[in-house]
RNA sequence: GCCGCGUUGGUCAAUCGGCUAAGACGCCUCCCUUUCACGGAGGAAUGACGGGUUCGACUCCCGUACGUGGUACCA
């Protein structure tokens, strides 16, 4: 009987969560759906420096908005709580000091000058990288050196200290990643990682662990930039004696910037002019992050486009609803190697989804668009303008750019797509196609098209030369639904007005 | 530098020792449409390199190269 899976997603509270954030929250979700768990979300605020005001709510609301909400945690409640671990903060502590007194860890007195300084040291003793372990922490001032009855005194008498971790020598720790398999490292080349801060806070290697312990997490999935440090948090499940409740782990892949190398950053969607960032976001300086939702994406749509980044089924199908992820989802199938961010991809996933929402929903994000440049339409007409143009629309708030021309009389026209072709005889012939239009009575689709045709058979003037005009006349340039559609959904006095205005302005 | 992880078309990727190497995005051509888009039909484009193992290697092993991550009292 295996036990409870419970697995989480443990953001930093630290501003926008961009994508990877994103995927990782979501690989969790898909994870506890399908074997029937619990999915929490955990606040990892441990850094009171780099703390910002309304990130925790972001990362909700971007939770709540994918729809793969938690069901524990902050925000949630449960038995575990709480998930803040902030507020968790006086439990951390006797943990660091059992392993103190195991002889696991110790307490270190050293001033970050004097850290600067041995690595300034060590630097000019051409160590590129200099760490504080088992070799150098012999020169340094902490329990292991200094005499037991200073150590003492010092602690009484509240000096600044913290808990590190004693990493043994000449040992090799392994486990059995989910997606790469067996893992391996020598403790040699693990530093002695600060376990407790001087401010009494843990870092992130002793709250991970006690974390997931006392929340019971099965299996943890994380970034792959967390695989260094992995050997640190396997050691302190077993000194802890918490080895045989150690979750199952799984690094996940990296998402790479679309060009030239290294991982995807805030700084890549300004470059590249795409979103990183799930929500919009604006930094505390002022400065404006584009969130995908904003930009016009569909939540189904990004997750769809999230989730075959790094995992695919195996199957040729590519779109996929929610309920069918959870349902083919495997976490051995998740790739081992990172993948690049591939916003034309991206688009067109959404182009897929926006394809298949009703012209209402459509018609809601245009509302605002129309209301905010002081247009008011009926609502029926926005939905049938969204019906026409929604093949067109790869976001959300692409129905204005493919639909203006339903709303307001062009501004400017396409004259070279006109200019070459124009002569005295196409001229005589909307002249006369006025007057045709003002005769009729209904205002057909169909009809209209007759007239048009049958005018132009009289005429002697092929259709097709004289549809781009027609076209250009009611919309300014070439593109749109087609002509008459555009004739009969505009009316027939705004088409005769907008022909008599194209007339007056093609003088070449 | 050291350590970890990785490497199938431009990108996402299938393949689990039998490959004439799927599919999708993007790109190109044609058809549809005398617009744009959608749709349809085609096309170009891939196993990093070198050694093994094997009847047979894209698949397994080793080395090299390259990429990527870590190397903080940040996560």
């Amino acid at each position: 009987m295996s036990k409870r899976v419970r697995v989480r997603f443990a953001p930093s509270p630290t501003g926008g969560l961009h994508i990877g954030g994103v995927r990782t929250a979501l690989f969790n979700y898909l994870f506890a759906k399908k074997h029937s768990g619990d999915f929490l979300l955990r606040i990892e605020d441990t850094d009171q420096t780099r703390f910002v005001e309304g990130a925790e709510e972001y990362i909700i609301e971007t939770l709540k908005w994918c729809g793969i909400e938690p069901n524990e945690g902050v925000g949630y409640g449960g038995e575990y709580g709480p998930y803040r671990q902030s507020e968790r903060k006086p439990m951390y502590r006797q943990y660091a000091e059992r392993l103190v007194e195991a002889g696991h860890a110790y307490y270190a007195f050293d001033t970050p000058q004097e850290l600067e300084e041995m690595r300034e040291r060590m630097k000019a003793a051409g160590n590129p990288a200099p760490q504080y372990n088992w070799a150098t922490r012999e020169y340094m001032k902490n329990s292991l050196t200094l005499p037991s009855d200073v150590v003492k005194q010092k602690l009484e008498a509240g000096e600044p200290h913290v808990i590190r971790i004693k990493m043994p020598r000449n040992e090799e720790v392994k486990f059995e990643d989910l997606i790469r398999g067996w893992v391996s490292f020598q403790t040699n080349q693990v530093d002695d990682k600060v376990l407790l801060k001087a401010d009494g806070m843990p870092t992130y290697h002793l709250a991970v662990v006690v974390d997931d312990f006392t929340m019971k997490i099965s299996h943890a999935f994380r970034g792959e930039e967390w695989l260094p440090s992995a050997p640190v948090h396997v050691l302190l499940y077993k000194y802890l004696g918490w080895e045989d409740q150690m979750p199952l782990w799984a690094h996940l892949p990296l998402i790479l910037k679309p060009d030239g190398n290294g991982k995807l950053s805030k700084r890549d969607g300004d470059r590249l002019g795409f979103p990183v960032f799930s929500l919009d976001w604006t930094t505390k300086d002022g400065e404006r992050q584009s969130g995908f939702r904003e930009r016009g994406f569909l939540p189904e749509a990004l997750i769809n486009f999230l989730v075959l980044l790094g995992w695919n089924p195996g199957i040729a199908q590519e779109i996929f609803t929610l309920d069918e992820m959870v349902e083919r989802f495997d976490i051995a199938r998740v790739h081992q190697a990172g993948a690049k961010f591939d916003f034309e991809k991206c688009k067109w996933f959404n182009h897929q989804y926006v394809q298949k929402i009703s012209n209402s929903q459509l018609a809601d994000v245009t509302e605002k668009i129309l209301a905010e440049k002081n247009i008011k339409a009926e609502r029926a007409f926005v939905e049938h303008i969204c019906g026409l143009v929604k093949e067109r629309c790869t976001f959300m708030n692409d129905v204005w750019d493919n639909a203006f021309f339903f709303f307001q009389r062009p501004e400017k026209y396409d004259v070279d797509a006109v200019k070459p072709k124009w002569t005295e005889e196409k001229r005589q012939f909307f002249d006369l196609l006025i007057s045709r239009f003002e005769d009729l009575n209904t205002w057909e689709n169909s009809e209209i098209e007759k007239v048009f045709k049958d005018l132009a058979a009289e005429k002697n003037i092929k259709v097709g030369e004289l549809q781009m005009p027609f076209r250009i006349m009611l919309c300014g340039g070439k593109f749109g639904p087609p002509v008459f559609e555009i004739a009969h959904t505009i009316g027939k006095n705004e088409t005769v007005e907008r022909i008599k205005l194209a007339l007056t302005n093609f003088n070449f």
